[in-house]
DNA sequence: CATGCGGGTTACCGCGCGGTAACAACCGCG
DNA sequence: CGCGGTTGTTACCGCGCGGTAACCCGCATG
């Protein structure tokens, strides 16, 4: 069935999604993409330049939307703590919502594609730059912070992990609250210098 | 220049996880990797059944290592704390020692290859069970305890990521004290059931 | 009915890479 | 010296995949 070329794209790039987060990039095919989108290769090149175009425009997109729904969760004016953990929360929250997209952001064929790891690292920055800010404490070094910052993505990253691995199904809410007081009371222990 | 075959698997164990750590699995040809090591293809190919089979091989010799380093560190039996503090440190300065390794195995293009990945699973899996066995809260079920203990293995990670990208040259002593007194207190703050 | 255009298909190219077969040089040994 | 085994090399195959050229079809329009 034909459509237009809007929808056609759009639709592409769910079952592009699809099929990279279950296989990663390398193993997929551009046909392996075409066929689950059920059309032929050409479609695609119709509306992506490359396959990396391809793949890049899915985790700039993605990235986006992740780095977002923290940014959006954390500005809201309560206590440190709360931030905290809105901010797990809403990055478990969207995790949940978006496992394929999550699957290809930091699971699958992201890595040592230079510009594609580099796309996965801006969002980890971002946020951890948004961790970073809620960190204070007094006498530390900017780089010292970042570390902590970075730490704490990743494990909520890990967490995260392990999580969709297991079967038991922990409800988004409890694994923030059990993260959020992790990283809470972790940073309240940190001695500055 | 010959060598008995020993030594020359070794050698090419060695140029192997070089070019592996900068350009990851797929982007490193066989040619590549000869080349790196002053030989042809084919000698390779005595050495190893495939490509897949080299990769896994240093996959297997790099995590048992990092396994084990960690696991020495932690039996003698100080302080909980001093435990925790003390598996970071080991954790820290073999990724220092072996920073291609550590790229190898979290970093590079490990990826979604099924077998690889189970691989570097089994690292973190392993290295988060001496977390969790560590970790001795009341009334905290099987499951959470293996969350926070895989959190606490990715906040490593993220953390000597972080690390190595960054110039700023610390001491791995450093970080593992900071790293070991954010995961102290934080479990200490884990309120159990 | 002609016509033009947007959406799709078939069929193909070229290349790079994993993997191999066949051959060549070097060693120790009787 | 001749001889076997071990270490390397050159030259090749086949295939899969990214990417493309050329063609097709149906619809809206005058």
């Amino acid at each position: 069935m034909r459509l237009p070329a809007a929808e056609r794209r759009q639709q592409l790039l769910v079952a592009a999604l699809e099929v990279f987060a279950e296989r990663g990039f390398h193993s997929t095919s551009m046909n392996d993409i075409a066929e689950a989108a059920g059309v032929t290769k050409p479609v695609l090149y119709q509306h992506f330049e490359s396959k990396r175009d391809l793949y890049r425009e899915l985790l700039g997109e993605i990235g986006a939307e992740l780095q977002n729904a923290v940014a959006k969760a954390t500005v809201d004016p309560t206590s440190p703590r709360g931030q905290l953990e809105q901010g797990f929360d809403a990055y478990f929250c969207w995790v949940n919502d978006h496992r394929n997209a999550f699957d290809l952001l930091f699971s699958a064929g992201t890595q040592r594609e230079a510009d594609f790891v580099a796309a996965a690292h801006r969002v980890e920055d971002a946020i951890a730059e948004v961790v970073a800010d809620n960190i204070v404490i007094e006498g530390l070094t900017r780089e010292r912070r970042g570390l902590l910052a970075h730490g704490i993505v990743g494990l909520a990253e890990a967490t995260c992990r392990r999580w969709l691995a297991n079967p038991g199904d922990i409800d988004h809410r409890e694994l923030a609250a059990q993260a959020g007081e992790l990283a809470w009371f972790g940073l309240r222990g940190i001695r500055g210098a």
